[in-house]
DNA sequence: CGAATAGGAGTTTTT
DNA sequence: CTCCTATTCG
């Protein structure tokens, strides 16, 4: 195919993405690229080219995300370049999410029931703190807290270590350094005691899926019929997940050297002969998660044992302009170990980087909001919503924003936040479902045996599971037993026996239902009724909110249901499995009827384990596991039906799939309902597979009947892939659901730095960019801090068009009580914060110390961003021809027109308003207030910043346009162009500039030198609770004159008061509170997410979205090729 | 012994 | 703010 021209699917990519993309795919390759490389695109096409132009089958190429998210988007994308048919074949997902599909359908290889349950987060804490109880909190006389024993046992199993081998090799370690080793091996004690815990309950934490992962893929045929394996963000995997992408590929090795059919044009090499099907692509700049066990180092570990890997570079960065390429970099390379990259942009340089102090947090809300307002106007409408991003920290910095934005009337959306599956009545009604699905998972037992109050107290409940351990049974068939009354137990008071009834009864009811293919709102519907759970709620308080998240729940039960039967997800994967098996004609449970120790250890080919390339030896079971499937994968592959005609290929190998499956054999719930459906629809293939996932109907007693699968399956019959089990896992596997969330409409985008990892959007703001914030104040090891910088560097370069940075001087940390802290910048901005040039600016002291920051001190005017804190970047047609060709979007006719009128209607808004007001300096200046601090916008930044000459390396496109001094918007905001006041800041009390004699790093953790007068505690409570919601309502500028409010026009208009106690109003979280008491009409849009979370303390405001979901066009996901 | 209530402490980042 | 613990009342 060389010289040719590349199919269309590969069209969109540069030369360099298209060697990547098309490299030959038996040779391990590494993508190590930096941001907006198209790292994710080449992968993508990569993924596609295997399918299409390898002719791999879909089912054979597995794909690692680093999120649901990205899984999604990438499953999107797929979708246009090989269709959704194949799309759906293909094994894609997160290592967590792939691997409990593969234990669901082949757990019993390693004797794991198919009807696990996975713990949450919660419900491994919680378990892990019961299993240190049974040490009384001290194992082996050492007094451990919880987290101490989470962290470590994560870490461990992070390793791919079970309790067993932690406490071997922390004994091996005790040998040589006794003492740090002790605390450990105490904590290997809870492990030990946690994994028993696990096994009773039948249960799998986050960590098991990859570590039972790994023992599954160890097993032979499980993966036999892999060809290739791609996993993005490789620098953010652990050791776990290392060994799973080892397994993978190891498995290719066989299968490909038994492939004739993927035979490259000239035949093998001798060099094919290390054939791995392998393609990772990663950038070390960008490990965000070693907090998590990741480890950037398996970049090179993959390098060194794969031999013979191939590394590929892209330079290009394809995202952003001159102007946030160059910043970013600026702040990464203030990393003196890293490895220095090229990285370029043919973007315009474009509108500088706005690095933003402000007085308070909420001055910093209030400037992102009104700044989003502004930008959507006076770009003409080029920029919606969607098109905004806001980065924290951490989540709890999102209070502010969601404030302020809901007082502009911006809709938002907080991506991963969503704390709807931790809430109680979620939690209570999934652990009933539970319950019917794995009796023996004793956390949901505990949870809801006495929800609602049914007089079983903590004692009874405790007596229970002691009775239950003693008899070795789970506590639910304990209590089954006792109802049921076929066991008398001793012991059991008749209150507890009879109180058990309806409880029983409820879980029994669920059961039955979900047997007879009830769909799971159905279930939910019946817990709520069986067990009076409305009542309940009304019992226990909020009930309003708390209903509506059952309703909530009950209408996402309906959703994940859609999205099975529209073949988008879940046990889909499982379904491929099963057929790639089915054409291998392997039949795993056939052969452990024979029983093992049969293993050939001749692959068919002639190779022994000896001569085995590389990377089957990388673990020996590995090898034999994929030499087991080499011989049926070259009987298949052999097969002369490899037309040039995809389709044609496609299908015929499927018919030779059916053709080889064996009647009922493997598992019979699995095939049998495709077998029965399929004739029903008459339809293809794949309307088959997915009456296969949802059409569970009646099926139970089929599936267990008869033969081999009951025996294998201890406790609970080996169902189908039930519709429950697949939402129940929805539920816990995916703290990501807010994908399906999109109601109506653009919605600014809140996001953690780390969740926005891999997404992009037009404008981005990094709130918080302070000493204490990033790094983090409980990053203290250089590596941590390192870690910190990077994140910074990840959160900037999410960024197209335009980058702001703000800060805020003074934030309340935590909960609330105290008063403000004193914050500085961030010593990784600090270098690149030139003051003093631009307008007398109010900048970090020259001399301001950025510890940590080596290296470029030197580069630090270059790549300055000019620190014009009140600016806001002017914006006019040259600018918007910047953005268009970034968005790459077109510039609509009439755009211009639209443009003044926009910005014409804007400027007579109070939004408009409030941002030539002057702004308050700080809440102790607030008595200030007025006193001429500055805003307005500028319209020379982007000259001066052009004029300085710190980008003329980037581009040379020219695109890059002058502003025209003074463009339309100018005139009005003139006036407000001041930017001396500094010196009022100081003066005013502010204690960094003033009394510190300049050194702002140096003050951040001691005290104000100043008091703020009058800001106190006292303010506070004298502002919130003494006010009526009317009174507060107008304070706030919420109007109450019949609650209709005209878009832009209430919010801001009584700021001018401002005097405390309408200040704190808007700070307090009182205030939300009081939004629901505005009609529906005008109250603030909600931030949304699926399902919609009403928090009883907080749901101010906030509606529910009953609405279908729409799936496209995600904010932040990068936009697909063409 | 169970239920309800009050007080206290701890709150990064996520699959 | 929310989870856990201690206390008190029934
Ligand atoms: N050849 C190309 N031509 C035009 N646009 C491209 C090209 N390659 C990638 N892009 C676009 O550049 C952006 C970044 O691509 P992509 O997300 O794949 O990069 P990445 O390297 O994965 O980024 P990150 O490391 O930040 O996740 C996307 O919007 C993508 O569509």
């Amino acid at each position: 195919m060389a010289g040719a021209a590349p199919p269309p699917y590969l069209a969109a990519l540069s030369p360099a993405q298209l060697e990547a993309a098309t490299a030959p795919p038996s040779s391990p390759l590494q993508i190590l690229a930096g941001p907006g490389s198209g790292k994710t695109r080449v992968l993508t096409s990569r993924a596609a080219w295997l399918v299409l132009e390898r002719k791999m089958l879909p089912e054979d190429v597995v794909v690692i995300t680093f999120t649901n998210k990205a899984a999604g988007e990438m499953r999107e994308r797929l979708h246009k370049l090989i269709g959704p048919d194949r799309t759906s074949r293909l094994v894609l997902g997160t290592f967590h999410a792939t691997m409990v599909r593969y234990l669901r359908r082949f757990g019993r290889l390693i004797n794991l029931p198919n009807n696990f349950s996975v713990l949450d987060a919660d419900d491994s804490k919680k378990a892990i703190k019961e299993a240190l109880k049974t040490f009384d909190g001290a194992p082996m006389g050492i007094t451990l807290k919880p987290e101490q024993c989470i962290n470590e046992i994560s870490r461990a199993k992070s390793r791919e270590e079970d309790a067993q081998a932690f406490a071997t090799r922390l004994r091996r370690e005790q040998a040589t350094d006794a003492s740090s080793v002790a605390v450990r091996l105490a904590v290997a004690e809870v492990y030990f005691e946690y994994e028993a815990a696990l096994e009773r309950m039948n249960g799998l934490d986050f960590d098991d899926l990859l570590l039972k992962g790994c023992a599954l893929l160890r097993q032979p045929g499980v993966v036999s019929n892999v060809l290739h394996v791609l996993v993005d963000e490789f620098q953010d995997t652990n050791t776990t997940q290392y060994t799973l992408m080892s397994l993978f590929a190891a498995a290719t090795t066989s299968n490909l050297l038994a492939a004739p059919g993927l035979l490259p044009p000239g035949g093998w090499t001798s060099e094919d002969t290390q054939a791995v099907g392998l393609s990772i692509v990663g950038d070390p700049d960008q490990s965000i998660y070693a907090w998590r066990n990741a480890e950037v180092t398996n970049l090179e570990k993959m390098f060194g044992m794969f031999s013979g890997t191939r590394r590929v570079k892209l330079e290009e960065n394809f995202r952003s302009t001159g102007a946030i390429l160059e910043a970013s970099l600026r702040v990464v390379e203030q990393d003196t170990e890293r490895v220095a990259k090229g990285l370029y942009t043919s973007h315009p340089a474009g509108v500088p980087v706005v690095l933003k102090e402000n007085a308070s947090a909420s001055a910093e809300a209030a400037f992102i909001a009104t700044e989003v307002k502004r930008l959507v106007a006076h770009t003409g409408g080029l920029l919606d919503y969607n098109d905004f991003a806001v980065l924290l920290r951490y989540n709890a910095l999102s209070r502010e924003v969601e404030r302020s934005l809901q007082q502009e009337r911006i809709p938002s959306r907080m991506l991963g936040g969503s704390k709807f599956f931790d809430r109680v009545e979620i939690k209570d009604l999934l652990a009933y479902l539970t319950l019917a699905e794995n009796p023996s998972y004793t956390p949901a037992f505990v949870r809801v045996v006495n929800v609602p109050k049914r007089a079983i107290g903590e004692k009874s409940v405790q007596d229970l599971l002691a009775k239950a351990e003693e008899l070795g049974v789970a506590p639910m068939t304990l209590a089954e037993s006792i109802v049921s009354g076929s066991k008398t137990i001793k012991g059991v008071k008749p209150g507890v026996s009879k109180a058990l009834k309806g409880f029983v009864e409820a879980v029994a009811r669920v059961r039955s239902k979900a047997a007879k293919g009830a769909a799971v709102s159905a279930l939910i519907h019946a817990v709520v009724k069986s067990v009076g759970y409305e009542a309940h709620l009304q019992k226990i308080g909020e009930y309003e909110s708390r209903w509506e998240n059952v309703k909530e729940l009950i209408n996402f039960a309906d959703l994940v249901a859609e999205s099975v039967v529209s073949g988008a997800d879940e046990d889909e994967v499982a379904q491929q499995i099963r057929r790639a098996r089915d054409a291998l004609e392997l039949d795993r449970l056939d052969e452990d009827e024979v029983e093992a120790g049969e293993e050939d250890e001749d692959d068919g080919m002639g190779l022994s384990d000896d001569e085995a390339p590389a990377a089957a030896r990388v673990k020996p079971e590995a090898g034999r596991a994929a030499f087991t499937s080499g011989a049926a994968l070259k009987r298949m592959a052999a097969e002369p039906d490899e037309a040039d005609n995809d389709v044609e290929h496609v299908s015929t190998r499927e018919k030779r799939a059916r053709r080889q499956a064996p009647p009922v054999k493997p598992e019979p719930a699995d095939v049998k309902p495709r077998i029965r459906a399929a004739p029903q629809l008459g339809a293809s293939k794949d309307s088959a597979i997915e009456l296969d996932l949802t059409d569970d109907d009646d099926d139970e007693a089929g599936s267990s009947s008869g033969d081999d699968s009951a025996k294998a399956l201890a406790p609970s019959p080996d169902g189908p892939p039930s519709a429950l089990r697949t939402f129940l896992q929805a539920c816990t596997l995916s703290t990501d659901m807010q994908n399906e969330g999109q109601d109506e409409g653009p919605k600014v985008t809140i996001a953690t730095c780390h969740a926005a990892k891999g997404l992009e959007f037009g404008v981005v703001f990094v709130v918080g960019v302070e000493e204490g914030n990033m790094p983090f104040y409980r990053s203290t090891e250089p590596a941590e801090i390192a870690e910190e910088r990077r994140l910074l560097y990840v959160a900037c370069t999410r960024a197209q068009c335009m980058l702001y940075l703000t800060h805020a001087a003074e934030r309340f940390i935590g909960g609330g009580g105290r008063d403000a802290a004193e914050r500085s910048l961030s010593r990784f901005v600090a270098p690149l914060a030139e003051r003093g040039k631009h307008r007398g600016g109010t900048g970090p002291p020259a001399g301001a110390k950025a510890s940590g920051a080596g290296g470029s001190k030197s580069k630090a005017k270059a790549a300055s961003i000019p620190w014009n804190g009140s600016t806001r970047p002017a914006i006019d047609a040259g600018i918007c021809r910047d953005l268009a060709t970034v968005l790459e979007r077109p510039l609509p006719d009439g755009h211009e027109e639209a443009m003044v009128k926009m910005k014409k209607d804007f400027e007579a808004t109070t939004t408009a308003a409030a941002i030539r007001r002057p702004e308050p300096v700080s809440r102790s200046a607030m008595s200030q207030y007025g006193s001429g601090y500055g805003s307005g916008y500028s319209s020379h930044g982007s000259q001066e910043y052009s004029g300085d000459g710190g980008f003329g390396g980037f581009g040379g496109s020219g695109g890059y346009r002058q502003n025209s001094a003074g463009s339309s918007s100018a005139g009005g905001y003139q006036g407000y162009q001041r930017y001396q006041s500094y010196s009022t800041y100081s003066a005013a009390g502010r204690s960094t500039g003033a009394s510190s004699g300049g050194q702002v790093y140096d003050v951040k953790r001691s005290k104000p030198s100043f008091n703020p007068p009058g800001f106190s505690s006292a303010a506070r409570l004298r502002a919130a609770p003494s006010s009526t919601g009317r009174e507060l309502l107008e304070e706030a500028g919420l109007g109450s004159d019949g609650g209709i409010v005209v878009e832009g026009d209430a919010p801001l208009k009584p700021r001018p008061k401002a005097d405390l106690a309408s200040f704190e109003s808007a700070n307090s979280a009182s205030l939300s509170s009081f939004m629901d008491l505005l009609p529906p009409a005008a109250g603030p849009s909600a931030t949304s997410s699926t399902p919609q979370i009403r928090n009883p303390a907080t749901s101010g405001g906030r509606r529910l979205g009953t609405g279908r979901p729409r799936p496209a066009g995600a904010p932040g996901a990068k936009r697909a090729a063409p």
